[in-house]
DNA sequence: CGGCCGGTTGAATCTCTTCAACGTCCGTGG
DNA sequence: CCACGGACGTTGAAGAGATTCAACCGGCCG
């Protein structure tokens, strides 16, 4: 078999912008070769969205999906009376956009549709679903990736429904400064060391994301803070000790 | 392409016990022809598990799938000091068990494991993980179907922290209700006249599920009841005279 | 400078939980 | 046959935790 060879010829004709990105090999490409990332790259466009906007917005630009290559995107639900919950954060080298359509064309109960928001400005690498979805069917390794993103961000999905069902506040936020940790900066192995986040978020955000308000969030950081667990800095950097005590915050409530 | 010919020669062939199955077309098995059909029934055995026992008993046991042939499976993680989310309720024809040993491998921040447990007596059609995985590694249109499977459950559980993080106690309950109403018996295309279910669960389930107590599932029970929203006949059977009323109360807060 | 956005803090209120008592169903054993 | 015990469920009263409402602070931009 040339297969081997073939690849080999070909690896010099890895597209430019493809040779350039960061995250090749992690996300969804990591299953494609020099060909198909090329016919990949005939139809894709980088771009940067601002914090606060929609990662697709409506009109020409729905049916595309993205690969994150920076920045912090949040899922939404929102209801007919404006509560609303963020179900998930993606960080790179997420994929986001729905592919097969899922839930949409479903007649089941399904029916809050999901709003993709930057939370922070987001580093984007954009191409048209219907391109991703053929090479798909040629490539079943892509769909396999694309199958192990989703069964992780289901298993996230899972996770944090036990923090909102079942957590207290401090708990939740604690949580979710544990969250923060552990996905932002993915290259870092988290030594025992003090570690430093910047919150990618305001307020709101973090209510919305963790079912509560935003007095409450408030009160929580304030109160994390005065028992030494974190340490706040221009309302947006934090930074802790020691996560292991910021982990225990998460899983049982200090104030008992 | 005498590819045609060859399944249709095959046809007769398909596993008597594949044969005789009621969701052979709907869930993963879709996918496969008569020859994977047979090599996937040569490792399957049906069982029926217990109402409040784990489908996959640890032990020899464990690194087993199933397909859900009937009854109501529920998923669940548990904290070290005893509380618990119910993250999932799964009907026919939806498989179980974790494919690609998902998030176990992973080193992030998901570290509560699920559990499996019958909720109803429920029927399987069980199988060795490993031959399921290696049936996909031929056949990418049955991890298609899986991946399908998995985006639905993703939708699910984002739909589900929306009502977990943002629902009061009385919307959580009516939620809960055209849940069931709307996946119990997926046949019934739920026209508008009343409609019956039996809780498949007792209520320190149902608590788990929705984040709340025995108690308060309780009494929001009795206050839909009082409202005439539901009627309950011997605590299991739930009675609509309207579904719709009762959607309307999963979204917005009657008491207000 | 003035207004607005994001954030913090306090006091009152409300929802849900906790604790406790009681009711019902059902299988077991005297 | 009926008394007993245990699992499951309901209801009430008291309490805790989060929300609501409101005041206030600091930074930023027109």
């Amino acid at each position: 078999m040339s297969g081997e060879e073939r690849k080999d010829i070909h690896n010099s004709d890895v597209p430019l912008v493809c040779q350039a990105c960061e995250v090749r090999h992690q996300g969804v490409c990591g299953a494609l070769d020099p060909d198909q990332l090329l016919r990949l790259s005939k139809h894709t466009t980088r771009k940067v969205v601002k914090s606060g906007q929609e990662l697709h917005r409506g009109g020409e630009d729905a049916d595309r999906c993205s690969n994150i290559m920076g920045g912090v995107a949040k899922l939404s639900k929102l209801m007919s009376d404006g509560r609303q919950q963020i179900v998930g954060l993606q960080f790179a080298p997420d994929m986001v956009g729905r592919t097969f359509s899922s839930a949409s064309a479903d007649a089941s109960a399904v029916d809050n549709e999901l709003s993709v928001e930057a939370a922070t400005d987001v580093r984007l690498c954009s191409f048209p679903r219907s391109v991703i979805e053929q090479i798909m069917v040629d490539v079943p390794e892509l769909e396999h990736r694309l199958h192990l993103q989703k069964l992780k961000e289901l298993d996230e999905a899972r996770d944090w429904m036990l923090t909102l069902g079942r957590k207290s506040a401090m708990e939740k936020v604690a949580s979710f400064l544990y969250l923060l940790a552990t996905h932002i900066d993915p290259e870092k192995p988290l030594g025992d060391g003090p570690v430093v986040i910047e919150l990618p978020m305001k307020r709101s955000d973090i209510a919305d994301f963790l079912g509560l308000t935003i007095e409450t969030i408030s009160r929580q950081l304030t109160n994390l803070r005065k028992r030494g667990l974190i340490e706040i800095e221009q309302r947006r950097i934090v930074t802790f000790a020691d996560i292991e005590r910021l982990k225990a915050a998460a899983e049982q409530d200090l104030s008992k």
